[in-house]
DNA sequence: GTCTATAGAACGATAGAC
DNA sequence: GTCTATCGTTCTATAGAC
């Protein structure tokens, strides 16, 4: 039973499972996602998951977190960047959601481009209902507000300390919102761009999400 | 075999059946929301179901339809009295955003006040990856966004089709992102109100939506 | 219309051979 | 480390008594 052997010898078999599974979550959340799904299009046996993770939960749980994590980090060094280049002013709003969404929407882990599978499944660990996600939403994300908000706070010292958690909230909100519902942008765009333009559509997200944030 | 009998003599066990399922889905989604959930909370018999409703997927349907539709029609009816209201002016952006927002966060059916149930059961109805929803979602919204389009096309005419749709779009997001996503604010607000504030989240969500999509 | 009982299928997990 | 085979559970759906 390997616990945490993040790089064994022939892990071939432990990446294929990752892989998979970090497009089939996307798409149809934990409950849906079957380990049999999982295994059939990762051509691994079904037995392999559990001798390699464990669990289902703990399966799910190590995606969302190697997913994550390094994106959490590019933003916070992101957001250090832009504190130590404006020196003593405050970092402009928009700026500050340019460091939180753009590692998002352009990472896939290896700098080639966005990943659709990944931008989806972040929106769907955070909207997910199952009992075991709750503790991770926490660890993800306390030390992240935490920081955001307190930059936020220099760059609008007009704005009440609950002012900026409502707005903040409905921030992450529309994030959120924007990486799950392709139903909606579907229907809005009548079969014309199937593909989706993930530059265009995190550009508008930060002018927008600015916009709401700092309107008086 | 009763296939759409909206008021039979004794309906109680259907509205039972209705109204815990509108809020075991509204909490755990489709796949995690069971029959037996149901029926064991709705203090009815397992067979109740199939017999009212004829399978699982048909209650949902029906439960999110009749709380939709009369969502939908007052939306329209308070576009329609804003257009009335400013004559051949174009209507301001914040009032058409109240109108669309506001009849989902003070609706129980029953104009008691917001129905939490209700509100994040919507929610999930969108970011659902069921199959069976696909349809659900363009039978809901193609009418609605057509007409929400063209009125903030008239207020914004400055805008292009196609940046009027991304922020339609991020706008309905925000909503959707509003009503699911309980932990963020929960991690936000650090233990204070633990009830809910929707009187004061729609007026900021009117206000950050109507900042962001008329943004310059 | 409401119940009991159960069919029939899928699931997560694991034991044990190789 | 990978496989086959299977256990035990849980689910939706339905048949049939009342």
């Amino acid at each position: 039973m390997p616990t945490s052997p993040r790089s064994t010898a022939s892990d071939k078999t432990r990446q294929q499972i990752i892989h998979v599974t970090e497009r089939l979550f996307a798409e149809k959340g934990f409950r849906a996602m079957t380990l049999r799904d999982v295994t059939r299009d990762a051509k691994v046996n079904l037995a392999a998951v559990n001798y390699h993770f464990g669990s289902k939960s703990k399966l799910i749980r190590e995606v969302i977190r190697d997913r994550i994590e390094p994106i959490n980090i590019e933003r916070l060094s992101r957001l250090d960047d832009l504190i130590e280049l404006h020196g003593a002013e405050p970092v402009p709003v928009a700026s500050i959601f340019d460091s939180l969404f753009r590692p998002l929407f352009e990472s896939d882990g290896k700098g080639t481009g966005p990943n659709p599978a990944l931008i989806q499944m972040i929106g769907r660990a955070f909207t997910e209902p199952a009992d075991f996600m709750r503790g991770m939403h926490r660890d993800f994300f306390k030390e992240l507000s935490a920081r955001y908000l307190f930059e936020l706070k220099r760059s609008c010292p007009e704005l009440s300390e609950e002012t900026l958690r409502y707005r903040f909230f409905l921030s992450i909100s529309t994030m959120l919102g924007a990486t799950i519902d392709q139903v909606i942008l579907e229907n809005l765009s009548n079969g014309k761009s199937k593909q989706r333009n993930y530059d265009r559509l995190v550009s508008e997200l930060i002018a927008y999400a600015a916009a709401g944030f700092a309107h008086s």
